[in-house]
DNA sequence: CTGGGGATTATAATT
DNA sequence: TAATCCCCAG
């Protein structure tokens, strides 16, 4: 829109431009390549995004293509938020003239709402989120008189998604697929909600994506515009890419070819999403005679770092090959505790960064990055206890707390009164006394009458179907919405906001409700007014709501984060913390069960990310015990750590006795079972040394249980003996005679007589009967 | 319509 | 273990 403001090229004293001057040789390479495909394998901390903007930059200062003319796709918000930033940073207002720069749904979405009758929609449509995607579902499978036991809407919901990224439609289903649900109905949900959604004039997030391949598809004119238009097109995040975005991006660069795709096969976590590392295996076979550039030079971490982190990927079968190196000083060894259980790494961890801090360190520049949701939980018991600073990312986001679901139904009832759904969850919210009973008879009538429900809902009050109260409260309610809407062009959506919220009895509810929890969301809501205000019409605002569910929680001081790895790619801090490096919890019990190696492979690939996120010191921790969903569980040392090289590694276990069971430096010489060991790499069992460690111990009385739970890889739940009582006198192989202190699940806190109070595993001990 | 209680189930999580 | 969901009683 405003293309006229480009700025001459941006130069420094020389004749290099200003975005290129401080990329290496690769990096130019990739920017300098503006014809043809390209390909740039970035491995992580290589400068990706540096070279990206650059090429973006470079692209229009060289007058190439006008802002407008590229397309320039990212799977995140934040992503392309920082993409933006950054070019605007080298060419300026110029930016603002990138309409085509965002996430593949949100130039999805876009593109849907200039051709939406294409696909039977207007363009004024309703994105679903999965809620009401699962509501929906919900509805017709009931209607359906299935049992939703059986055949949960979620399986259902999953199957809707996995189609869609695939890029298929109800027609495109096979037999296989369509028997993959409630016995050979999926075809026909799956079509049937298609229906329900037009009818809604609604869609959900995959349809943002594959109506618009459908409209590329069948309307040769429409793509042809955009191939046109799009002089170059480049794609973040290649590896992530899944199916129909695949296809999606074919169509459009198949005229000029002028596509640039960066991504890390590395770094391929999310094919459980839908995305396919195919898709950049097989980069240069769609575009012959892509440019394939390496981007190997680490800026972030240590050599020691990249070293363990290199070694542990190497494992691995399918891959493009790249080996990362760096410039940067020598520094620590990746550190590999072992511990206890998982309360002593809590601690552990807890004091590790209490040093840090104590040097001065910045807790900003401190993370733990976990591999499940479940493992955040001992952290913050313990942090909170020792009163430190931590944000745990990640959870609950703001927009989908219950209050501020409910205001956005209102708004959307507003903005298109077609909007069952939203309608549905306000009709009786707050409390207006209207029922099943009620919701039933709206529902049959709209269906009849082919209506809205809102619109069925106020014929139904005129009539005498309803009993009076309810008909003069449905009767009020949609009084209300027709001067809402009617008000709606005159004043900002965030008055509009809170005129709804006063009028409609929603503010008075919570404040009659008097807790602090619904102070919370009085709270949140005035927050959400004040998030609309940027907005100019209550259209724009609902758009960027269902796009951008972004969690910008507002920072506060310094704090530690722990967070998930999957949500830290992309991220780098000073120190890093893995916990949980067992058997079992990582790699996880379900990918070992499922999937396979390709599953396995993703694990390690996962490793590999959350070891790079480091930049100066990395520790990774395993414990022995660990309570996972309330029952005790044993668990050995992941394979990963195996897999590292030794000679970055520091191994080191603070565990009593440590020399014996979970002495954690062994080493190949000592060990009875090293020609097992030997066998590596891609062993897909679970024989690490930590097995060979509990085999080879001296404890051979145990060894039946250890064997008898191998097949539950390696993890056993344990029963807590029923023949140990507080105050027992047993014997430990290790520490002699004690009494039992306490006992929970299986393990016990015993005083010995010599060694002291220590905590140990039911089974190494037995009952003395001596008295 | 609300609340209690029993059953159920449990990766990762963007748009 | 614990959180969530769903059903049924009141």
């Amino acid at each position: 829109m405003n293309d006229g403001s480009l700025q001459p090229p941006a130069q420094n004293s020389g004749d290099i431009p200003a975005y290129a001057a401080r990329l290496n040789a690769p990096q130019k390479n990739a920017v300098l390549t503006t014809e043809g495909p390209v390909l740039m394998l970035a491995g992580a901390g290589t400068g990706k995004t540096a070279a990206l903007t650059a090429r973006l930059a470079h692209l229009v200062a060289m007058r190439k293509a006008w802002p407008s003319e590229i397309l320039c796709v990212t799977f995140t918000n934040k992503a392309a938020r920082e993409m933006r930033e950054r070019v605007g940073g080298h060419i300026g207002d110029a930016v603002e003239g990138m309409p085509w720069l965002g996430t593949f749904h949100s130039i999805g979405a876009k593109m849907l709402r200039r051709h939406a009758e294409l696909v039977g929609l207007q363009s004024n449509y309703t994105i679903i989120d999965t809620d009401d995607q699962l509501r929906l579902l919900k509805q017709l499978i009931r209607d359906a008189e299935l049992d939703e036991k059986r055949w949960p809407p979620r399986q259902l919901a999953g199957l809707i998604d996995r189609w869609k990224n695939r890029g298929l439609n109800p027609d495109d289903l096979d037999a296989v697929e369509n028997e993959s649900y409630a016995n050979g109905r999926g075809q026909e949900f799956y079509r049937t909600y298609q229906e329900r959604l037009k009818a809604l004039n609604a869609c959900d997030f995959g349809d943002l994506l594959l109506h618009v391949l459908n409209i590329f598809r069948k309307h040769r004119e429409v793509l042809e515009q955009y191939q046109k238009r799009f002089k170059y097109i480049l794609v973040d995040e290649y590896q992530d890419t899944n199916q129909v975005q695949y296809l999606w991006l074919r169509l459009l660069a198949q005229e000029r070819k002028n596509i640039c795709v960066v991504g890390d096969d590395d770094q391929s976590i999310y094919s459980w999403r839908g995305a396919e590392v195919a898709n950049i295996l097989k980069f240069d076979r769609d575009f012959p005679g892509a440019k394939v550039v390496r981007l190997e030079q680490n800026y972030r971490s240590t050599p020691e770092i990249l070293a363990a982190a290199s070694g542990l990927i190497n494992a691995n079968s399918q891959r493009l090959g790249k080996e990362l190196w760096t410039e940067l000083p020598k520094g620590d060894k990746v550190r590999v505790v072992g511990v206890w259980d998982a309360p002593e790494e809590a601690r552990r961890v807890g004091e590790d960064i209490e040093r840090l801090e104590s040097e001065g360190a910045n807790l900003d520049q401190i993370a733990i990055l976990v591999r499940a949701q479940y493992q955040t939980r001992e952290f913050e018991d313990r942090f909170i206890q020792i009163g430190l600073n931590y944000r745990i990312i990640g959870g609950f986001r703001f927009y989908e707390r219950a209050e501020i679901r409910d205001a956005l139904a209102y708004l959307r009832v507003i903005a298109q009164p077609q909007d069952d759904l939203a309608f549905e969850r306000i009709y009786n919210q707050p409390k207006r006394g209207l029922g099943a009973k009620t919701l039933e008879k709206m529902h049959s009538y709209a269906r009849s009458s082919g209506m809205p429900l809102a619109a069925a809902s106020l014929q139904l009050a005129d009539s005498d179907e309803l009993p009076k109260r309810a008909g003069s409260t449905i009767a009020a309610l949609m009084r209300d919405f027709l001067r809402w809407r009617e008000m709606e062009p005159n004043v900002t959506p965030a008055d509009l906001l809170r005129t709804v919220l006063d009028e409609c009895g929603y503010s008075a509810m919570l404040e009659a409700e008097n807790t602090a929890e619904a102070a919370g969301r009085i709270e949140n809501l005035s927050e959400l007014a004040r998030a609309m205000e940027e907005y100019e019409s209550l259209g724009d605002f609902l758009e960027h709501v269902s796009l951008v569910m972004d969690n910008d929680a507002r920072d506060d001081g310094e704090k530690i984060t722990i967070m998930t790895m999957h949500a830290a790619k992309g991220l780098e801090f000073n120190n890093v913390f893995l916990p949980g490096w067992e058997e079992g919890v990582f790699p996880s019990q379900r990918s070992l069960d499922e999937g396979g190696l390709a599953s396995l492979e993703e694990e390690r690939r996962l490793a590999y990310v959350a070891i790079t996120r480091a930049r100066k010191r990395c520790t990774i921790l395993h414990a022995a015990n660990r309570r996972i969903y309330g029952q005790w569980t044993s668990s050995i040392p992941s394979r990963f750590i195996e897999e590292l090289p030794d000679e970055y590694i520091d191994q080191e276990t603070t565990m009593a006795g440590g020399a014996s069971l979970w002495r954690a430096n062994w080493s190949e010489s000592d060990d009875p079972f090293a020609h097992v060991s030997s066998a590596r790499p891609n062993r897909s069992n679970a024989r690490g040394p930590g097995w060979q460690r509990a085999l080879s111990s001296g404890y051979e009385t145990k060894q039946a249980v250890v064997k008898e739970n191998r097949r539950s890889a390696a993890s056993f739940a344990a029963q807590p003996r029923s023949d140990i009582t507080l105050g027992a006198r047993v014997f430990h192989d290790k520490f002699g005679y004690g009494t039992v202190m306490s006992q929970e699940g299986n393990k016990l806190e015993i005083n010995f007589e010599q060694a002291g109070t220590k905590r140990v595993i039911d089974s190494f001990v037995t009952v003395d009967s001596s008295d």
